[in-house]
DNA sequence: TTGAAAGCGCTAACAT
DNA sequence: ATGTTAGCGCTTTCAA
């Protein structure tokens, strides 16, 4: 025989009150004599009654739980922002569902559409593009939506970046002041905006201020990876590039992994800079000089932005830009 | 004006037929005469329904969701085997929902009754040690559980692990015939059965086997993070090891660039084989040596048995011991 | 093959 | 301060 599960109405009827009653001690509504909240308590301790989640959402078209699209939870870069959303969340009372989305884009598409489904009361996307399908489905989405860490210019929902231009410039102008004529812009699909657009934009401005012409043989265009980083450093070296910007850290340390096997000194015959600030850069020798993005803080703010959305709060900017630095390491002279 | 939500109601009228009939439409039910599934999917189109995951959960008890508690998703391994259940989950129609726990005791408790009170329909669960208020709750819990890459000497619920007795006495054997006769054993908290249980005890097998005597000093127990092992090595180094079996990646990075800062030989002066085969070990200098845990199939393996086990599906054996193999690389002679 | 109707367990007016 | 009563949107017998 199965086991009855307790509902509202059992424990109404032991402690002799109505469902009502009930449901305002469980959700803390004030309007209620002591001595019955004091009743109605033991009966549930005693029934040892949980209320049903699902029935509530139901009842009260409220879930406490919201979406979270992310490309692959195994990579750090994405999991570092997924912990500081989840912390938020917690705090706030919120649940996550998190579901990968290997950035395809139907993949993307099914899952938010699933999401939806589940009436999540808000949603959080983190991917190194938007396209066109997925940008569709949030503006016809009345769920409030925050972008984590991912550009998207046309700045429809909320967002918490850095500034990415500024980024990239002060760390391309750094490379240029230690000397190096030929500064490599190794980054990833340039038709992602925030590579096109922010990234490739500072690496062209910092060379702009210094007086340096622009040379289109030193941008690099390949995957983030390890693999793609050790494969690329021969090319690099061939050009005649004597240090690199690079968009991503694992990326970075392939190519930093293979200047070192190929008996090239760094700093002195290499400089490196990376983006990340991911542990990997203290993990490696020697370790890299990078961008620091604040990914735990941006995941965090994102959520906090997200609560202030699904709570209907007025919202004074919600395109936030949090502060980055560069940390010198032994990459860079 | 707030665009109203089309339900399964509005649907059944404009197509003229049964809730019902729309119902069994929309679960792919075979009793329906083609003609009327066809009307009735050109209104669902035209209308643009979307069936609500929450009515339906409520309705039929079932919520397709299943709860994941993991220490912490930005830490690889756990992310690795979350890459794995999700992966799986997503196949079988199921979402996640994730929930940190920081190993902490207590949040496990809470995170493991709002998962329960969210209706999920199965749990996993991982992390280094099963406390005795989780496991209680396990066991009065009728929801399936499985455990993850995390070890519970009970065998009350589901688990998927590598035999880590085999595994580390195969390291440490390894070891021992690259002629090392003092071989340390770097680990995590002993009161953890994994480590106390298992994988001292294959320690202790190898030396047993080699004929070597037991030595208290070479067992090291520590916290899983980087600088942890970096503080660790002159210690090790001071007693004389010359060897070394770690039980994480992090901590093995630790010990292994402060043993290359130092100016030691890897593997000529110290030898190191570490335990989870992150990526991590290929991205240092020299690659380490690792005990290959396939942590993703085991994620995946674990969320596979609970879908088993949620369609009461017969169960040959609910603790599964997934191969493990030993990679060899540049740690190690 | 289809429909009618009774819930699922809870919240939220509205009354009292 | 407490109770009554509709739903929330769907699934699932049971009948027809």
């Amino acid at each position: 025989m199965e086991k009855q599960t307790i509902t509202i109405y059992d424990v109404a009827r032991e402690a002799d009150v109505s469902m009502a009653t009930v449901s305002r001690v469980v959700n803390g509504n004030p309007n209620v004599k002591p001595a019955t909240r004091k009743k109605v308590l033991e009966v549930i301790d005693r029934l040892d009654y949980r209320p049903n989640a699902v029935a509530r959402g139901l009842a009260s078209k409220k879930t406490t739980t919201v979406g979270v699209i992310i490309p692959d939870v195994s990579d750090i870069y994405f999991a570092s922002l997924a912990r500081g959303i989840d912390d938020v969340a917690t705090m706030y009372k919120y649940n996550i569902i998190l579901a990968n989305s290997d950035e395809n884009n139907q993949k993307e598409v099914q899952v938010l559409n699933t999401l939806l489904a589940k009436q999540v009361d808000g949603l959080i996307y983190m991917g190194h593009s938007i396209s066109d399908a997925i940008r569709a489905e949030f503006a016809r989405s009345k769920t409030p939506i925050v972008l984590a860490g991912s550009i998207d210019p046309d700045e429809q929902v909320g967002s918490v970046n850095i500034d990415y231009v500024a980024a990239v410039k002060d760390a391309t102008l750094k490379l240029i002041k230690n000397g190096n004529e030929k500064v490599a812009f190794i980054c990833g699909n340039l038709e992602f905006p925030i590579n096109s657009k922010y990234r490739l934009r500072g690496y062209k401005d910092a060379l702009n201020e210094a007086g340096i012409p622009y040379d289109e043989s030193l941008i690099f265009e390949t995957e983030y990876s390890y693999s793609a980083g050790e494969a690329l450093f021969g090319k690099v070296q061939a050009i005649g590039a004597t240090a690199a910007v690079v968009s991503d850290d694992e990326l970075a340390v392939g190519v930093l992994n293979a200047a070192v096997d190929a008996g090239v000194n760094i700093p002195t015959d290499f400089e490196i800079v990376t983006s990340n600030n991911t542990k990997l850069t203290e993990m490696v020798r020697p370790k890299m000089t990078s961008i620091s993005q604040p990914l735990y803080d941006m995941g965090a703010v994102g959520m906090r932005l997200l609560t202030k959305m699904m709570n209907k709060e007025e919202i004074d900017d919600k395109t936030i830009l949090l502060p980055y630095s560069i940390v010198d390491r032994q990459s860079t002279k």
